[in-house]
RNA sequence: GGCCCGGUGGUCAAGCGGCUAAGACACCGCCCUUUCACGGCGGUAACACGAGUUCGAUUCUCGUCCGGGUCACCA
């Protein structure tokens, strides 16, 4: 067959050639073993934790080693295309603090090796495919939908692999004139790999993360141009990778099935591969067994969720990190304060396998990263999140900067900070008790103390409380109220001999603190009276007597 | 089902032929404490199973089992 003219036959609207498209993407200027990698994410409108583990591994691996990161957008698949996910993908990216240097970004393009979004490199993937059909390497399918079924159904009788290959290969040795008569009849086609692979040729492969894996070579004819003339991923990722100079690509390992095929589509263009690093997809808890995290199933593990909930976008980075190396922590430890990005990222250390996501974990290293802010950062944060997820809260948690701020800077600094909070929407539960409109009894005094008692304690503190007090002064008094009731003043004494007491200082604190705050638990009394002032105090203490 | 990947405590995770098998989270105790916290100390708890190689296997090999992935004109 004549393979030239059988190109033209197809493509008679392409017109340049692979050398002239080459010629657009010279080689980047960049150091030897420096690395060039991608996020390629589809916009199908859902943003993945996945997302950022990926695109945070790809991240270091090229930043750490000063090349490049950009953002390409795999839109190949217009049915699965979700109107303004672009969008909200690169604003969630940046949120997580993921930078690239080139790629897409809200403001068009960026970088000289675009067009980085797929669905307007139509031209370019269809250059190559006519070399591919000019070589041999593929041919067009005029099979229908319900064809293909038929060739399937007979596979899962003969229980032979599914697929397009060897005699269910229909379309692949026709003579040129059915393909011509065919293409008059205006039958809809799909370009073929003719694939050269056979399951019988097993080869090793080093994956930068499985290390080596046994692969088969790939022996089905895949579609590499779909009908209306765009190819799927498998044919795009070859040319764009190659064009854009990607030196390495991280990807989940749903893709290993699929590597052989694209190496083998690589070189039959004669493409370098890039280095591949597969990892190991998140895994849930589904039941009592691990599953996949799915997109469809889970979208309260989406980072529209963990943005929603309030998760710090550092602990975000902090907790991918700790699950991907597992010496970051001990990184952290003995670096506390260090830039994320001093530590050193290494792909070797990546588990193969896919981890399971543990949300208490991701709340203990939230507690600990927001208690190393500043109270002034604790504020905005806090004040960002509830402007979009809590307005309510928002008016109130803003109509005083200075308060807010003074309160959470209560036990804030030092070596031994509160870690009251692992989410920005908890502080409204945290704090909510300093404003009068959130103020509530959320608990009541346990029945073991005598109402007398606390009465006695609410009415004396009343009395003598002066908020011009130093600290000291203010729990002498407090203790001089416990003396004076029977209750230890003094915690040792106590412990020494609780019989000899009714109670202990501890409790007649929490007396206080609950008619104050409505909580068991609150930051440092003394504080907190200081900053909700004298007149509020007493009048939360004097409304508590009445109820009792 | 075929093919591929994986299997250390509840979870994450060190370990690369010889260890009482790290550590972190969670949980449970105790201690510290001028309240609430923070913190400190300690505890429960694991090499899926069966062969083989070896003087010796969590580490290597094979089989079994289990889990996951993939078999599209989706990525």
């Amino acid at each position: 067959m004549d393979n030239k003219y059988l190109a033209q036959l197809l493509f008679p609207d392409v017109t340049k050639t692979p050398e002239e498209i080459e010629a657009m993407y010279p080689e980047r200027d960049l150091a030897e073993g420096v690395a060039v990698s991608r996020h390629a994410p589809s916009p199908t409108g859902f943003v993945h934790l996945g997302n950022v583990v990926q695109s945070l591994i790809s991240e270091r691996l090229c930043h750490q080693s000063g090349g490049i990161l950009y953002l390409r957008i795999e839109d190949t698949d217009s049915k699965r295309e979700v109107k303004g996910a672009t969008e909200s993908l690169i604003n969630m990216l940046a949120y997580y603090g993921i930078k690239f240097d080139e790629g897409v970004t809200l403001d068009g393009d960026k970088g000289a090796y675009g067009p980085y979004t797929q669905s307007k490199r139509r031209d370019i993937y269809r250059v190559y495919a006519k070399k591919m059909v000019e070589d041999g390497n593929a041919y067009p399918c005029f099979c229908t939908k319900e064809e293909l079924e038929a060739i399937r159904e007979e596979q899962e009788k003969e229980k032979v692999s599914y697929g397009y290959y060897g005699k269910w290969a229909v379309w692949r040795d026709r003579p040129i004139e059915d393909i011509e008569a065919a293409l008059k009849a205006g039958k809809p086609w799909v370009l073929r790999l003719r694939s050269t692979g056979s399951i019988e040729n097993k080869f090793k492969y080093n994956d930068l993360i499985k290390g080596e894996i046994n692969v088969t070579e790939n022996d089905v004819d895949f579609v590499i141009i779909k009908s209306d003339g765009i190819p799927p991923y498998h044919f795009a990722h070859p040319i764009d990778d190659h064009l854009m100079h990607t030196t390495h690509v991280v990807r989940g390992d749903e893709w290993l099935a699929t590597l052989p095929l694209h190496l083998q589509l690589h070189k039959l263009l004669g493409f370098k591969p890039p280095k591949y690093a597969h990892i190991g997809a998140l895994m849930k808890m589904d039941g009592s067994s691990k599953r996949k995290l799915s997109t469809r199933k889970d979208p309260e593990l989406g980072l529209a969720f963990y943005k929603s909930q309030g998760y710090p976008r550092d602990s975000v980075r902090e907790y991918v990190m700790t699950v991907l190396n597992s010496n970051f922590e001990d990184w952290r430890r003995a670096n506390p304060d260090a830039d994320i990005d001093e530590f050193k990222f290494s792909v070797k250390k990546l588990n193969p396998a896919g981890s399971l996501f543990d949300l208490g974990k991701l709340m203990d290293i939230s507690k600990n990263v927001i208690s190393k802010m500043t109270a002034e950062q604790v504020y905005e944060y806090t004040a960002e999140w509830a402007n979009e997820f809590d307005k309510d809260f928002y008016d109130v948690f803003t109509a005083d900067p200075d308060f807010s701020k003074a309160v959470l800077a209560i036990g804030r600094g030092g070596n031994k900070p509160r870690k009251d909070f692992g989410l920005w929407s908890e502080v409204k539960g945290y704090m909510g008790f300093m404003f009068d409109k959130y103020f509530s009894l959320e608990c009541n005094y346990d029945e073991k103390f005598d109402r007398d008692s606390i009465k006695t304690v609410l009415e004396k503190f009343v009395e003598s409380y002066d908020d011009g007090d130093e600290q000291q002064v203010w729990f002498d008094k407090i203790k001089a109220i416990a003396s004076s009731i029977g209750y230890a003043a003094d915690m040792k004494e106590y412990k020494a001999n609780p019989d000899a007491f009714k109670g202990s200082v501890a409790d007649v604190s929490m007396f206080l603190r609950l008619a104050v705050t409505g909580k068991l638990n609150s930051p440092d009394m003394y504080s907190v009276m200081k900053i909700l002032g004298r007149d509020r105090v007493n009048e939360r203490i004097k409304a508590m007597e009445e109820r009792l």
